[in-house]
DNA sequence: ATCAATATCGAATGATCGGTCGGAATAAAA
DNA sequence: TTTTATTCCGACCGATCATTCGATATTGAT
């Protein structure tokens, strides 16, 4: 009944994960089935076999990484339960992350693919994922609020504050990839923006010595 | 010897302009020559005619349109000198540029443009353009301290600042886009942003009345 | 060894792409 | 009116695109 042993889920998988890398390299529009079976090393034919059409190649590929990026992230976070060290860890693994020309590459490819009109279903999925993130962010803020290590009047401002500072993390990374390494430091940007931001809303009594986790 | 009476160069600009709403619909690479042609209102041939290549056409719309922004900018900026009041305008007009979804869609399709590697050289007017506003708000901070508006300390931050001011923008902007206008209203994030970054540069004498143009 | 289910792929399809070319239409100059 | 320079475009080109399908291997079960 099962000829051959290929657990269909995973090869879908698998195809999906190589495929991440050319897609990196020329878009999603811009690569090519012909180019794309090349790069998982297959013919283009089989993809056929596991993938209705590009578009859901491109999905389940997208899923894939998007899924490795926050679990990375999840783990890291986990390490400590200090709100200021965790704001430190998500700058630095974000800074980490958009060096990799290969992240900022796919990251792109998204966008141009979320702008579409057409696709906006489609990516419900990419704004759960920013709502995950927006969560992990705000509950670093609320934590350090109850903790007393952030001012207490930042409660009413955690939400303009967390949007700002999602959209600058892109902002900086994207100006970062395209107008070149040599223009500005990635880490040291960041570091500023999170040292004027933990200026302006950590509290008085943990601001004159370091970080510090009893309330 | 002059037959019929068309200026090339105009008539080149004119379809160039007449294009961009097409790019901005489409994007630069999914707009085929048969689509601009017809949104134009001339035969795919005609544009041949004009342009060597559909790129040499993208390139021309594209310096049409960054030039037109650039002038509306300089423009409002020229209209006070009180360095606050100019960081208002320059928020204020970032604002209004990336309500219209037709100035956003175009950017994305720089930007997708931008990331391909063998463009790199195309588009050193692009980063011509960044250094351009890039001038001009660190204009308007050196001119805030010299004035006594911000803080002397600034002076060391200003790159930072300056840096980090253009990349929240773009950011906030992508975001808007990108997420949902029902997400969180533009202007509200933007000028939260400002107020933030008012309150860490201007200096105290300032702060405590309203903006002043007398050191 | 045979069978049957499955995985893989070679080859072809129609559509669309960017780009070309020669001539019809136009209108100032003669 | 004829000439001539110029604008414009219909028709076509080879290349490439995503996608299909029937044939060929592959291999566990019998």
């Amino acid at each position: 009944m099962t000829p051959k042993i290929v657990d269909r889920a995973t090869r879908k998988k698998d195809i999906a994960q190589r495929s991440l890398s050319l897609f990196a390299e020329r878009g999603f529009e811009a690569a090519s089935m012909s180019q794309i079976a090349e790069a998982v090393g297959v013919k283009k034919a089989t993809i056929y076999d596991y993938f209705a059409n590009k578009d859901e190649l491109v999905m389940e590929a997208l899923k894939v990484w998007f899924e490795q990026l926050l679990e990375g992230m999840e783990l890291l976070l986990a390490g400590t339960t200090d709100p200021i060290e965790q704001l430190h860890i998500f700058i630095d693994s974000s800074c980490a992350a958009m060096e990799e020309t290969f992240a900022m590459q796919l990251t792109l490819s998204v966008t141009q693919l979320m702008a579409k009109e057409e696709n906006v279903e489609k990516f419900q999925f990419a704004r759960a994922l920013l709502a995950r993130i927006r969560k992990m962010f705000e509950g670093i803020m609320l934590e350090g609020i109850s903790r007393g290590v952030f001012r207490t009047e930042c409660a009413r401002d955690v939400d303009k504050i967390t949007v700002n500072f999602l959209a600058y993390l892109d902002g900086i990374g994207l100006h970062y990839y395209l107008f070149g390494h040599d223009a500005f430091d990635l880490k040291t940007q960041m570091d500023f923006y999170l040292e004027r931001l933990l200026s302006q809303i950590v509290s008085e009594s943990v601001e004159a010595r370091p970080a510090d986790t009893t309330t």
